[in-house]
DNA sequence: CTTAAAATACGAAGTCCATCGTAGTTATGA
DNA sequence: TCATAACTACGATGGACTTCGTATTTTAAG
């Protein structure tokens, strides 16, 4: 189970990515924290997580006047979940192309090489 | 100039992934190409191609009576473009927790591996 | 020349998304 | 107690996407 089709849009992407990170939060929390990157209204906030309240993405305890929402769905799942969608319909599937794309742009620290090369010695020992 | 904000839809995706790759063509051998994928029937993609030449992804020669298209748009500029704006809303902008959960998942084979490796090392000395 | 096939043009419908306004409800503090 | 602030519920709108049907135009064959 779990493999469910979650396909979080990129609105509702922003909101997982508050609850992930800061755990449970009321409507009120989740759009101050919205406001700090871009002017949202509090009721857009508060219709956004109620269709994810429908569409199963997260739960909310109500004992409160005040709702406390917090995330069903994993962040490693739903971001499994979209780059591979994303790999096929960008890459064509091809994975080697798109660490190009990215590595080939600056877009990783040498720190995060360093991470990634370390990754990949444990994938070819693992392999042997 | 060229860094215009392309933004292609999946279907647009789709179409031009086809012209990349099989070079200029009419919409009757795209959408030919097309249905070795899914049914769509021809007049839906024409509608999408004529869309994608007023959005100025594409452009044609009217020429004969069945119009050619052409990609206008570059392949790799569309990808870079396209993971950047990923990579932020799903990822948060890591790129190696991205290549984490790419790579982590059996996504690449071997040989992926290998010039992914290889990409790393002249990144590297590169930046010496 | 006439007709049938093939192509283009274009409007329209249905869906999904994001946004917000308004109405109604609940708590609180003066 | 009662006015007000804070919260929820929910309808509605506008835009983007995808799809397709119909009308029109063009070509080619007989």
């Amino acid at each position: 189970m779990s493999e469910k089709q979650f396909r979080p849009t990129e609105a509702e992407l922003e909101i997982l990515h508050i609850l992930w990170e800061h755990g449970p939060a009321s409507v009120r929390a989740v759009n101050e924290r919205l406001n700090e990157r871009r002017e949202v209204g509090y009721t857009t906030t508060l219709k956004m997580m109620q269709i994810m309240l429908e569409k199963g993405m997260v739960e909310r305890n109500t004992d409160s006047r005040s709702h406390i929402y917090v995330a069903v769905v994993r962040e490693s799942d739903t971001q499994k979940q979209l780059l591979n969608r994303f790999l096929q319909s960008t890459f064509r599937g091809s994975a080697s192309q798109l660490v190009m794309q990215l590595l080939g742009n600056h877009k990783a620290t040498d720190e995060e090489l360093a991470q990634i090369k370390e990754l990949i010695r444990k994938i070819e020992t693992e392999n042997q």
